[in-house]
DNA sequence: TAGATTGTTAATCGATTAACAATC
DNA sequence: TAGATTGTTAATCGATTAACAATC
């Protein structure tokens, strides 16, 4: 097994599961408590904390403390992440705002736009042009970027960021950037979950005699 | 093989294709296309399409006009389809003048907040009181929602719009909802996804004596 | 001790691919 | 005809689960 994308998202669920049991009062877990809050089997849950050296007592499961400190460690989550976001359209400045970025330790470093009318240096996340971007991700080394551009420009400002030296961006744009060579891209379409949503329904009606969950 | 959302993300995924190869004069396409487009194997290709009662000819594959018009028709985008957000907060808010829903077909019919300041049923896309979601979802026999609420009354709110008749929820708020019982749950959180770009980056730091893709 | 839970190996399951007969 | 591509059946692959020895 290796970190595909699915372990991380499971790891993640985990910790949040063991967050809402720590203030609880809850001090050791079982992999079955686990394994029901996620849906999954307990073996799955020993077999993702084994992997990445998570160790609990025969009998006596897994610390509840000890489990949190150590996935906060493993997901990196101990630092505070700095990102950019790259677009101050609807979308890009809701997301330069958003709580729920701090939250998590995110923290939105500076945004980019084109429109000079946009650009702020001053203020409390500064807007900038998107010329600054490679002095900006240098100097105060800006790993990933959110990338919230209008379609028709997106591929051409994410080689931009790559270029810089960005190596993971979240792209709202709704075209299927593709990663690679030391890149990472996590695609959202918003329209398109929608459609999906949509399409989905409509397949439950259709099969549906009756289905529960 | 059932309808699972990978089959329908990738049937999304052969329509865009499949509209750059007609606007590029394509006229007809064969597996061995798509699947090089999407990065599958052809006879995945072929078995979604069969699956779904899309044909083609041998020798001569299937013709790009047609694969369109069926997959438009199988993912329900013929018609316009129609939306409420519920909690006019920053993301909300750019959600319901999101230009990306209107190239795709997507209506937002209106807003809901609690707030009084907010309400305004004159805008463009009106504003309404939570307390009104009954009524027009019913009136306007809405079956699709995103959830754009705070983390503290999401579950709540989802279950005030799964009462009212809601039958397909896009959720924003940074909690896993659970669907079931006849109704799709979505759910998308930015910070989570973020996260997990964060993590997945750590992870190939660590990996890579050098990688490609 | 008897009972319960971990860590891990073998079995299962579902999704994808390879292969090939049918046929244009 | 010979060659190419579909539609489908059998094989493969990876992820998940069942099962169980180790042991607290």
């Amino acid at each position: 097994m290796n970190a595909t994308k699915e372990v991380v998202v499971r790891l993640t669920k985990y910790k949040n599961v063991l967050e809402k049991l720590r203030s609880l009062g809850f001090v050791k877990v079982f992999s079955d408590n686990l394994a029901d809050a996620l849906g999954v089997s307990p073996a799955l849950v020993r077999k993702d904390f084994s992997f990445f050296g998570l160790s609990g007592k025969k009998r006596a499961g897994y610390r509840v403390e000890d489990l949190i400190a150590q996935l906060n460690h493993i997901l990196g989550v101990d630092e505070i992440q700095r990102v950019i976001v790259v677009g101050c359209g609807k979308i890009g400045t809701a997301l330069m705002r958003y709580r729920g970025f701090a939250r998590e330790k995110i923290r939105v470093v500076s945004g980019f736009d084109v429109d000079p009318a946009k650009i702020d240096a001053n203020a409390p996340v500064p807007i900038r042009d998107l010329n600054e971007i490679p002095y900006i991700v240098k100097s105060e080394s800006i790993r990933v970027a959110i990338l919230t551009v209008p379609e028709t420009v997106a591929t051409q400002v994410a080689e931009t960021l790559i270029a810089a030296g960005i190596k993971g961006i979240l792209n709202f744009a709704p075209i299927l950037l593709k990663g690679g060579n030391g890149v990472v891209v996590q695609n959202i379409n918003i329209a398109l979950e929608l459609e999906n949503l949509f399409c989905l329904l409509r397949f439950a009606d259709k099969d549906m005699g009756g289905e529960s969950a």
